[in-house]
DNA sequence: ATACGATTTGAACGACGTTCATGAGGGTGG
DNA sequence: CCACCCTCATGAACGTCGTTCAAATCGTAT
């Protein structure tokens, strides 16, 4: 029975993650304190260290979860192709929004950790990521038939790019002290505006 | 002769001013550290909170510069209203790449610090935002001349918006791994999308 | 039962932002 | 010209943070 300390490891480590997480989830990357986690878990400061590198890679992994919720959130909003492609780009625009605002603190450490830390990007990030891009390539090239990989793949791009910056600013009350149905309408808008002409 | 210690007061403050804005341009806001501050301004540590609430305060003031400057460059790009709409567009559009993509840390500053602090939004800092909005409006309202004011407003922060979060993506090698002229045409491509169609 | 190795402990370390009693030095009224 | 005052600068000190590490703990294999 080579188990009892395997599990009893493998399960701090997971109430490390899910308590992040709720810290995380509560008041942003700032409220994860490695004294806090601890006391909170029942164990000391340096047991944290023997499962995380440090507190980065800690939340590194509470962005996995949440990435690989987001992916699921969006992948939802087009599970059925029915729809035209302005209406599906549209509903994982808002897919991606009501995640954002209904969990901001985790959606922005998403973004967060990606600038501090300095290694190199985990594998899981670049695939959720393709996983995201490559749900908006579909209706992106049911807009456009007539254009090749290479502008395809920039106009999936932009138009990721775009949709995120309006909800990110959207979010930021003191930006836009605009309503949430108003940043609806903005995403609308744009990606109403998008493939009645050739690319560039 | 009541000025000898108000130049001497006015002297330290500036010259904090342009160390914070040197060191969070070479290293970002992490390097902006009270002590190091305070040796390279042959101050004391103390010294610093005589003329800021907390570096954040002093953060700020940098941004406002930054701002200025950001504001100056892209109004600039469209000194003279020749061209069409979305030639202006395009214009002001790289222009705010340029300035983001030459001074990364500075521009970045402008939107962490407002998320990081707490207390309501300078003045200023909505001036300058008002600024640029209102540079974009003015193409925007060529490019839609039956839209209402409503919907217009609605459209020029979708498109700063949608601005911003490619510069803000593309500059972020860990996300896109895409390089500098692509970014150019992925604004160029969004841009030239825009203005075909009514609104919504 | 004993010895080993992995895991946990929590005091300790260095760096950080910020504060405050103390000191120094121009501005001002006599 | 002097002495008082009051503002500003000083830097040691405080509390908090992430992180480390020698020592203790405790399954587990022999």
């Amino acid at each position: 029975m080579t188990g009892k300390v395997a599990l009893r490891k493998a399960a701090l480590r997971e109430k490390l993650v899910d308590l992040a997480e709720a810290r995380i989830a509560s008041g942003g990357l700032r409220a994860l304190k490695a004294r806090d986690l601890a006391t909170e878990a029942g164990c000391a400061v340096g047991a944290i260290y023997t499962h995380f590198d440090d507190l980065d890679a800690l939340a590194l992994e509470v962005n996995g979860r949440t990435f690989a919720r987001l992916g699921a959130a969006v992948a939802e909003a087009v599970a059925d192709p029915k729809g035209d492609p302005h209406a599906r780009l549209i509903a994982m625009s808002q897919a991606y929004l009501h995640f954002a605002s209904q969990q901001p603190n985790l959606w922005r450490a998403l973004f967060s950790i990606s600038v501090t830390s300095d290694g190199p990007v985990p594998h899981w990030y670049m695939d959720a990521l393709g996983n995201l891009l490559s749900l908006i390539a579909e209706p992106v090239a049911d807009l456009f038939p007539d254009s090749d990989a290479k502008d395809l793949d920039l106009m999936v791009r932009a138009l990721f790019s775009s949709v995120h910056g309006i909800v990110l600013l959207g979010l930021e009350r003191r930006i836009s002290a605009v309503p949430f149905d108003h940043v609806e309408r903005m995403i609308a808008q744009l990606l109403g505006q998008v493939g009645n002409t050739r690319l560039l």
